[in-house]
DNA sequence: TATTGTTATACTCTATAACTATA
DNA sequence: TATAGTTATAGAGTATAACAATA
């Protein structure tokens, strides 16, 4: 029952966008004028977004662990027993689409599935001893990727952006 | 040929990130300790990401424009006799996944496409009068909205934070 | 031979309805 | 009656291969 997943290729790396001539708006050669794109916080955010996720996506790819993977099982690491119901909504995923990914964590052996103490419908989500050495692993290159994609800022800088972030969609 | 756009459910909007608290750990209720997942760069410019556009999808609803379809448009009108390969690089999209779009904004009478004047292969794409009006009046509102969305932060905050995503992806 | 635009198609992601078991 | 988890399925988004017309 566990997923094979081809290697894909990762769009959204930092070539594509052309840096804007203002002035110039010759159709077939030349860098586009896309200042008006640029001035949107959705857009910017948007691409930043894509290209840190994409770098972390090829770093997990050896794991087979795709983004989502990582962070449900990053909450499971974190909050041992937690339920499904609960991994739903911290993580905005719709129920139906959260069964799949656990059976395949499951099938390779990163969490276990044991009944709640206290409420004989749910199901508590428990790391394994591989799936704790597993994410103690990846989490440490996912925050020394992370790092590297940061390098631009500075330490300040990057505690800001992360700040400004937050209190943008919280 | 033009593709109806049944209004969409809109997820990823303020509520569902719950304050973490040190030491819970309980399994059916209260919030879960999201800390490690919150220190990544990638996680919150997504959950940003998410966030502003799914307020611009709302307000662009109005229109039947989706976000790619304003984007689209957005360049289109900025570079009036812009290829669809140009378009392409300029915004990520794969060539096959751009025809339609551009065939459901010509359906609507928002771009024309002309024949490339120095390249018989290329066809460039022209806002109408119609389409240059809608997106004066739609790029208003969404520089509104951001405005808003953006609220929290003060006038610098907003441009550095801009700033701080391009140095990120670019 | 390389590039533009296109068709067909497959795969992934996201969403809704409906069911069961339990509270 | 309401909630947790699941199944089935539909729709939207993203990907590759291959073709005709033109450079």
């Amino acid at each position: 029952m566990s997923t094979p997943k081809p290697a894909q290729r990762l769009r959204g790396a930092k070539s594509p966008v052309q840096r804007p001539k203002k002035g110039l708006q010759t159709a077939s050669a030349g860098p586009l004028n896309t200042d008006y794109l640029e001035t949107l916080l959705g857009y910017n955010a948007r691409r930043a977004a894509l290209y840190v996720i994409g770098q972390s996506a090829q770093e997990m790819a050896q794991y087979d662990l795709r983004p989502v993977d990582f962070s449900v099982m990053s909450v499971v690491h974190h909050n041992p027993g937690v339920t499904s119901r609960q991994l739903c909504a911290s993580l905005d995923i719709l129920p139906p689409n959260l069964v799949k990914i656990v059976q395949s964590l499951e099938a390779r052996e990163w969490l276990v599935r044991l009944p709640h103490p206290h409420d004989g419908r749910a199901v508590g989500l428990h790391p394994t001893d591989k799936g704790i050495a597993l994410m103690q692993e990846a989490e440490a290159r996912i925050s020394a990727l992370e790092k590297m994609v940061a390098n631009p800022l500075s330490p300040e800088q990057q505690e800001q952006l992360i700040s400004l972030l937050r209190k943008i969609y919280l």
